[in-house]
DNA sequence: TATTAGCACTCGGTAAGAGTGAGTGCTAAT
DNA sequence: ATTAGCACTCACTCTTACCGAGTGCTAATA
């Protein structure tokens, strides 16, 4: 990305800066740089490093008298040169193995309990995107009759996940011929993904209003709505209250704690990821968010090895322990996707 | 509650503290109040009145030379006397009934564009209380085989209320014998509360395993499993980032945040205001809970009249402007009655 | 030639002191 | 019963001074 070739000991200062600054919180200064580390060097060299280096934007200034904070562009190094992330924890291997590992829950709170599980762990703000449904691909589908006027559809994918919706109709159509028409969409549709099948259908409706065939078209419409998309794919969201322990001011705060709110920007953001493999971080201003300034997003998608179904994530500020969460988050999402695929 | 019987001065001048205080943030002191009210009193009057009133606990002094800010007992006071809410203005009422008026859309979603509107309308936290379950009344159940180990449950109310969930079974029964087990479960307890239901079963359960009827017996557990209730109502909250504006203090934040997110404590408050009628308020220390001191509570109940499912509300400062965020909480209630009468 | 010691300089943060003003309680006058 | 007057309190703001961590530059050193 940026074309620069650092010297060996410029790496270990640039590095040493991030993980002190990450530890600390605090500006660092040379003379802290050269009594801590084994880089054998005094003050004044590291001086002189550390300016070569905030010319290259590696590292900046609050202001002249201090000593320098990391600018997205280190902890961008930083994190590349991780080559090897920290093994994770027995104790907590176990903690996700447990929460997550006891089936007989449905997608829904499987979910919110993931979420609320990176969030605890990672003591930052966990996110989970639910599968997108355009993609998946049809197992079966069944009509409930509420009343006269409603159905109940449900309809499971061959990743065996459920979604439902309540439709409204015109027609009040009797159960048995519900039945009839389900076990055609069955026959017809299955294995087919969501966004195939509304395309069939469109053709379908179009023949069928040629025809004038008053309850074929009427089947057709049913059918057209059972396949609607939901306009917003869901993304669950805890401890947002972590975010006031990493930000100090209350303005950054709220633009934070709204952009969570919206919602609709992060999804965007884990759409990439699910095209992806492995766990994924965007820092800073990778992410195009305004709000997310001073953010690192660190994702992995989880799902089966062809057949990706959505994303998981935390949102931090950008001198998150990167060590500490990478691994939290790729083994989440590697006991989810096992959770789902047992389910 | 308190018994005290104020004179009609001293009542004014203690609602106009308040009213001052809600509409400016800052401690009310006596030349404030002579200045802008048409109680024409001096200063010194007014001061008199107003050392009487911290004595009875109405008022309180930040510092010994600062204005007068209201107790919990004198928002209590201030909101009791408000015989007449405020009239809702006729555009806030258009966008409610713009917003949940128009149907079609499941339960879940429609309780969270309540919870939205409601803090997009107060400027406050929203909260919602999904209805709870155990009480509703049974209209119809159905089973869908998923797999040999998994059956999908749908589960109708009698106000037409979807739940769903899956059930692991160890046996791998077919839809056929499904069908014939809700038939049969459809005719037996349909009108029931889930509650009266689960108690049939359990004796249901004890007998057939009194007369060693293998089959019988797997149906009957079959069922329990199918009538088991959820863990945790759910709760909606939308809007926290509302909490910065109202609360300066981060560490005040923080808690509230976590209160929200812990939703077990609000819930149970929302459950008394289920059994109430009408527009609740709750006021700091009327709210058992110790982090949402400084915080009022005001909530109403939704349902038809005789069956009430759960419950609405907003969670703000006690200094929140009460007049117009009664109507508001009042009038969504009845808004999202309708629209699940209409249903 | 690379490293380091030395030094002047910068500048945020803290502490102390003074002045300001909104507000109070009390007393005496109306 | 009400109000004018007055001494007093105390958060807030502003100024000043100082401290110290940290810097960049230059000259000495290995």
């Amino acid at each position: 990305m940026t074309g620069e070739d650092l010297d060996k000991r410029v790496k270990a200062i640039l590095s040493a800066v991030v993980h002190n600054y990450i530890a600390t919180a605090e500006p660092v200064g040379s003379r802290t740089l050269s009594k801590i580390d084994e880089i054998k060097l005094s003050p004044a060299t590291i001086r002189n490093v550390m300016a070569y280096l905030s010319d290259l934007g590696y590292l900046e200034q609050p202001h002249k008298s201090a000593g320098r904070v990391p600018t997205d562009k280190a902890y961008r190094f930083y994190v590349d040169s991780l080559v090897v992330a920290n093994a994770l924890p027995g104790d907590i291997k176990r903690m996700i193995d447990n929460e997550l590992g006891e089936s007989s829950q449905g997608l829904e709170s499987l979910l919110i309990q993931t979420t609320r599980l990176l969030a605890a762990l990672t003591q930052f703000t966990g996110i989970v995107a639910a599968p997108r449904v355009e993609h998946s691909q049809l197992k079966m589908i069944e009509f409930i009759k509420m009343n006269a006027r409603q159905i109940f559809v449900v309809l499971i994918t061959r990743s065996n996940i459920v979604h439902n919706k309540v439709i409204d109709v015109s027609e009040d159509f009797s159960q048995e011929f519900l039945n009839s028409v389900t076990s055609h969409l069955n026959s017809q549709f299955s294995g087919q993904s969501l966004l195939e099948i509304r395309e069939n259908l469109m053709e379908n409706l179009a023949v069928e209003k040629a025809r004038y065939d008053q309850l074929l078209a009427q089947v057709a419409r049913l059918s057209k709505k059972a396949f609607e998309l939901p306009e917003e794919d869901s993304l669950y969201v805890e401890g947002q209250s972590n975010i006031v322990k990493d930000f100090h001011d209350l303005d950054k705060v709220q633009r934070l704690l709204k952009a969570l709110e919206e919602k609709i920007g992060i999804i965007n953001i884990l759409d990439q990821t699910v095209l992806a493999s492995g766990v994924q971080i965007y820092i800073g201003m990778e992410i195009e968010s305004e709000e997310l300034q001073d953010c690192a997003l660190i994702t992995a998608q989880y799902g089966s090895e062809n057949n990706f179904l959505g994303a998981i994530g935390v949102i931090g500020p950008t001198r998150m322990n990167y060590p500490r969460v990478i691994p939290i988050i790729d083994y989440t999402a590697k006991i989810l996707s096992q959770a789902l695929i047992n389910n």
